[in-house]
DNA sequence: TATTATATACAAACAAGAATGTATGTAAAC
DNA sequence: GTTTACATACATTCTTGTTTGTATATAATA
């Protein structure tokens, strides 16, 4: 059984991906080792070494297909709100922030390697530079937040005497106080379950009264 | 240079735990071995292994000597609210948020052990527990600032509309977002020079406006 | 108080296993 | 025929845990 064919050889690439995924969750990024990998594959050291050089190059594999995707999307939610009209932009921020826990509650895989991300991974030497690139998404996704904010503000149904990059900085810093926790909150019974329910509240803080309906 | 006192065997213990700490921070914790933490503390390994057995151990006699006591202080200054009424409850609900962050700015050793913890370590095996006693004390954190912002409600001083409950997770979340970002946030530019500002301002949009003054 | 016994606080050496990286082999695809 | 996609074997380094040695503090005893 050797030389398979370029849809094979792909294929055994993306086996040994999903293989480094499940070792990586079960015991932590460092402790991992290739062999470790190879046998939940069911392949060979040799096989791993042929596709990737090294296990960091396995765990860059990993986040470009999920994690990067992830941040695209919320970018795009929060983008798209400038275009449709009938949508109010603290909804959309709303939403682009419910999307993303939706997507993670649906997406196994997709919580599992911000699992992996956020609570099994060692910020050092080579994974120092991933925390920097995450620290960047992060200034661009308040950045955009700050847009939808501006956006309220000029339709007026936002409440006064509060900058929309402040607004921007704390709803940054909420949700991904809420994504850690999301993560760490194994059983759910925390944070998980109420998440969107948190979201809800921590927008509607923001949203000037109209008592003039009533 | 053998058999020391008691004392001089207690000063060797303690540069042990300073040592892991660096090590720690410069490599993280599984990169770390027992002969790195002895290199630093200028001692072999037997003394290590005489002080410690397992480098997990070592691990939890950082976290006592730092993490804990941080997190008592929080629950202090929250708790004392109830006694003093010179200062109102949403005063000290940004306080002992500002505390933390003056300790952080101030405490270089609890700086770098909040590094560890949070960036530098892996959650797997004996290291999953620590993140449920993590995952209590924040519970518990989480339910002292909603008895705070409970007296907040009957001092008056909140926004309506709000339960103390959400208020309190909103916080929280927001509280352990910045937190992140500010041990993240290396060189200090995007969140460590103004989380004050941000505390000041998460508690000003739950403080009800006192238009009858002006 | 002086002597002796014992536990302490390490240092140094040893043995075993784990993990890595590379080198070599090989059969089938192209 | 050559390259590809691996499997297998090997050499080396790293790390751990244990064991042994030893000088001295401390307690016991006489």
């Amino acid at each position: 059984m050797v030389r398979k064919t370029k849809e094979d050889a792909e294929l055994t690439r993306q086996r040994i991906i999903d293989a480094a995924k499940e070792v990586f969750l079960k015991r932590g990024v460092s402790r991992s080792t290739i062999e470790h990998i190879a046998l939940q594959a069911e392949v060979t050291r040799g096989a791993v070494y042929w596709h990737f050089k090294s296990k960091t190059e396995i765990f860059h594999a990993i986040r470009d297909r999920v994690f990067l995707p992830l941040i695209d999307r919320m970018d795009d939610t929060l983008a798209i709100a400038s275009q449709t009209d009938d949508i109010d932009a603290l909804t959309q921020i709303e939403n682009s922030m419910s999307d993303t826990i939706n997507e993670l509650n649906e997406n196994i895989e997709m919580r599992q390697i911000y699992e992996i991300m956020m609570i099994k991974c060692e910020y050092v030497d080579e994974f120092a530079t991933v925390l920097q690139q995450i620290l960047n998404n992060c200034s661009n996704i308040t950045e955009k937040i700050q847009l939808a904010y501006e956006r309220a503000q000029a339709q007026n149904i936002l409440v006064v005497a509060h900058t929309p990059r402040a607004l921007a900085l704390d709803t940054h810093l909420f949700f991904s106080g809420l994504l850690h926790m999301w993560v760490k909150d194994a059983d759910g019974s925390r944070f998980r379950y109420q998440a969107i329910e948190l979201i809800q509240s921590h927008i509607s803080l923001r949203r000037k009264c109209i008592k003039t309906l009533s």
